[in-house]
DNA sequence: CGCGTGGTTGACGTTCGTCAATCTTAGTGG
DNA sequence: CCACTAAGATTGACGAACGTCAACCACGCG
């Protein structure tokens, strides 16, 4: 209900530069110009747990992640949590309410302590018009996310259980390095990222390890042994 | 894997005039922009059945329906097709290969004869520039796709078949004036769009019909009598 | 009039969610 | 640093939901 119990810290300055700088959407603009920008940021921070909207919630407003992690999510009709993404270091949301409507359908969260940089609906259309090709990233931005959710669609529309956690074993594998997956989330949140349960995660979590594919080496680490394996399930 | 097998009609005059003055993302422009994004358009005919694009395909273009239908799909790694959306007069595909990679992620089909309108990349991207109007309607229309995709990956997360059916009878009754639902599609198709089987759908709208919530006029019409009901399904 | 496609119905098996009991982990306070 | 607690994770037993396969029906078209 309260989306403004959190602590306030307005107008503190060098922070708002990493939202600026760092950023996708902006980090391509020249000096004057991400001067510009940073003006017209705020800055709020969040203590773990604590919520930043609501479902429901008026909004005009674009939230940038300065420090921390954001957890996306929705409530379905019969109450059951869908985790939808976790925002990290220099990502955003906030994007349907300001460009469509003005309430938000989803629910962000904070899951560590978080600050995050504000702007008015206002100020960013004044931004788009005038440096269009911030546009241009963000369209990109939203294209990406649009394409990973019909992904995510299409993969909980076709495919069961197994192979859904299979993919998600092997798509977060791409993104780093070593042969570890570890699980920005607890199994919860997993299981309603993946459309399951926790029970479920579990048994199918020990289905691949007695098949070899995978080791789990604690509750949110896990070694994949066998990639080609995985992608076949 | 032939994506050029129809029929090409090009530099039609007065045909582009719709892709652009009926079409949201450019109908709010002054009349010499108006011809200006015009003189950039190509138009071309395919008939009923034909692939517009398929997945893998690389991509520059800007596809908007002049007349007709197209249907936007995708193949999950089993197999199985999955329907995203329709196409209808005005709206427009080809997005994910516009702003971020270049090769398609779903299928396009021809779902009647249908003319579609094309714009190279390059010239869209100029035109975004130029007129950064055009890219806030498109980011408006983009997080309207996305918030739709989002809900529909929560309802398949989370809902049960007969929900999913229930939802889109009402969602799909919003858009008419009548209490009667005509199915844009068939029943292999639309089981498909709901993440379900045609043997289900038919159990369940029989399942439905016998609680007194619809009525099955026909095959692909439904009177519905009841909306709270369905709703609290 | 027959043929074919798409839709329906039934029987059956698999998958997975649910509930409850147990085990593990992490966090807290003495 | 250990003991205790609470939250999270696992396991088992069970049943509901739904996909699959096959047979059957109905409508439209040549």
């Amino acid at each position: 209900m309260c989306t403004h119990c959190h602590t306030h810290h307005h107008h503190l300055t060098g922070i708002q530069k990493n939202c600026v700088s760092l950023v996708p959407i902006f980090n391509h603009l020249e000096n004057r110009q991400l001067n510009e920008v940073m003006n017209k940021m705020n800055s709020v921070s969040y203590k773990k747990g604590e919520t930043i909207y609501h479902a429901g919630d008026q909004s005009d407003t674009l939230y940038i992640v300065n420090n921390g992690k954001i957890k996306i999510y929705r409530l379905a009709e019969s109450g059951k949590e869908q985790f939808i993404r976790l925002l990290n270091q220099g990502e955003f949301t906030g994007e349907y309410a300001l460009f469509s409507e003005s309430i938000h359908e989803s629910y962000a969260e904070a899951v560590t302590d978080t600050n995050v940089c504000l702007m008015k609906r206002s100020d960013l259309q004044e931004l788009l018009i005038k440096y269009p090709t911030i546009s241009l990233k963000i369209l990109s931005v939203f294209s990406d996310r649009l394409e990973h959710s019909e992904k995510q669609t299409t993969l909980f529309a076709t495919e069961k259980a197994e192979t859904r956690i299979a993919f998600f074993l092997v798509q977060t594998l791409e993104d780093t390095p070593s042969s570890e997956v570890m699980f920005p989330m607890n199994k919860k949140d997993l299981a309603s990222y993946l459309g399951t349960t926790p029970e479920t995660i579990s048994r199918k979590l020990t289905h691949l390890e007695s098949r070899g594919y995978i080791k789990q080496k604690s509750n949110k680490r896990i070694e994949v042994l066998d990639i080609n394996g995985l992608l076949l399930v």
